[in-house]
DNA sequence: CTGTTAGCGCGTTCAC
DNA sequence: GTGAACGCGCTAACAG
């Protein structure tokens, strides 16, 4: 079936494409009653406007992008949920690409972005990017950035984070109020702010309860999950091995898991556990997982909201949001 | 900063537009050494091409919509990695839509997709789909559509599934093998094939072992899970209450979880549980349920592998494949 | 080998 | 109130 365009229903309407294309974006020179046949006969026919021509008119694409490290982790699908949820109701589409933790694909993407394809960039940083300059060209062309949970420090724009710093400050106490003496700290990528803030936390917190600090226990892990295990058994094969572990992300503290399985090790008994996590089936299913839970729909939403603000406004904002995350105890464990 | 576009390189290059178009697509017909003083440029002042002018122009949009009915839910997140990966090697561009089952939002989304904003799209059907004429509406717009895991019989086109029959016969042998005498099936929508076949695997091993099928243990979920919750909780209060569920969707097992919590029933020493489920984590954190997996991220890609065929081909094709699906067993556990 | 011309489909002047 | 004409940025057909 051919596609049905502006000439077409000119034509079977005897007008003018233009006086079509007032017609159906409702201006305010048209007769309502050819208003009226217009319209008819645009949805008898199924009229939908093409999208390209009309970008290309209009210079807007309607169009967001949402760039992250990787989709197979809790947190970015509900804030993809969220994201798209405000999307959907500011007619945009939405179109998603991920990293999978490589800077030389960030820079790729953001490079295909650079013309025209889409009005704005929620991104998530991927864990190894140091350099910033892909960014900056986004930012010469005008095109409004929002961070989201993997922000960056050296690189200025609107952000949207969880209390970073106070989370890892309290999942550390937690662990210490269970009586932990010992507590490894597993952190990832040390340019990410949230690697840092948790950290910090972390450290803060030992600092508070006059537990000394040993930078053997903590784990500076890579992008590589078959380095992190070998890295996080020989964490626990040590003969003094830490009775409590904040992992920083989900995925180390499923590591943590899989290697206590395979020497033997009971969570909670021998070592306990904490984890940003936003794996709610997993919390549920496991009640020996003490998390600290993100909002991560609603910090979708929020990017989402400023980044729409900023592109109807059509100035880079600087706005930034800090969400609370909770920590969340599971009933009948220890930790 | 203004946006580069071929004009302004041809101004800066003395040369005419088509020829540095020609130039930066590498034809045939232009000279080397004009060639490299164009891509030198091109590089220089970080030209892209406007995608949106191109798609106009050549009514190819070099980008695929992905319609699923949510998002947080392991086995599309999976499926997204896929197709994404086969997208980006394809030089596509991926859109993602949710419908949160609704057939309404499934309707309004493919009318969107009416008019060249995209090449291809894959698509698992929400759960209350019964009618297809929105369907029809691209097939007569010659737009290749791909169904994955949530496909219907009753619409003609490529798909790509598991063994879901398979799959549920062994799932409830498993459960029978296992010593059950009182099986419930949970189930969602009747108009979805998955939820036919596995209900129909069920229904034949239950014969298969002279197993009576009782019609009170099929329980028939909807799209709320409030209502499955009560459901659920109706069907493990009776006094006769099911030794073995067959749960055919990971969330609806979730609910058995919480529900057995709240009675207080051991999972799996007085209820056993299987459930086709993709949460790898969660299975892993979680040895007491026994899951029928899916290699949703290969789906994913036979999925996109398909499309790009059909998108290359210019023809709808019906090509169909079926994936094993993994019973997969925990350790240390009855079920 | 390079340039000229003519659209792709739409929205926005500016005449009438 | 309606229509003719132009251009968004790019590509393809056709000249030269």
């Amino acid at each position: 079936m051919k596609t049905v365009n502006l000439k077409e229903l000119a034509e079977q309407l005897n007008l003018s494409v233009s006086t079509v294309s007032k017609a159906l974006n409702d201006s305010y020179e048209i007769n309502f009653e050819t208003k009226r046949r217009v319209l008819e006969l645009a949805s008898a026919l199924h009229y939908q406007p093409n999208p390209y021509a009309s970008s290309l008119r209009k210079q807007k694409s309607k169009t967001i992008a949402v760039i992250i490290p990787e989709i197979a982790n809790n947190f970015f699908t509900l804030a993809i949920n969220g994201i798209e949820s405000i999307a959907q109701k500011h007619g945009y589409h939405v179109l998603i690409y991920l990293t999978h933790e490589d800077y030389n694909k960030e820079v790729e993407i953001t490079q295909l972005l650079q013309n025209g394809r889409v009005d704005g960039i929620l991104m998530s940083l991927s864990s190894n990017s140091t350099d910033y300059a892909h960014l900056q060209e986004l930012n010469k062309k005008m095109i409004p950035l929002v961070f989201f949970d993997r922000v960056s420090d050296d690189f200025a724009t609107a952000r949207v984070t969880t209390d970073d710093y106070e989370s890892g400050y309290k999942a550390t106490e937690h662990l210490i109020e269970q009586g932990c003496k010992r507590i490894a700290h597993l952190t990832i990528s040390k340019n990410l702010s949230i690697g840092k803030k948790r950290m910090q936390g972390y450290i803060d917190a030992l600092n508070k309860y006059q537990i000394p600090l040993r930078d053997d226990l903590i784990v500076r892990c890579t992008d590589d999950a078959s380095v992190n295990y070998v890295l996080i058994k020989q964490l626990l094969q040590r003969k003094d091995r830490p009775d409590g572990i904040f992992a920083s992300v989900e995925k180390l503290a499923i590591n943590c898991y899989q290697v206590c399985a395979e020497l033997d090790l009971n969570i909670p008994k021998e070592v306990k556990l904490i984890s940003f996590s936003n794996l709610e089936t997993a919390a549920f299913l496991c009640p020996s997982l003490t998390t600290i839970t993100q909002p991560a729909f609603d910090i979708g939403k929020e990017a989402a909201y400023i980044l729409f603000e900023a592109i109807k406004s059509k100035k880079i904002q600087n706005h930034s949001a800090v969400f609370k995350s909770a920590l969340i105890k599971r009933k009948s464990t220890g930790c």
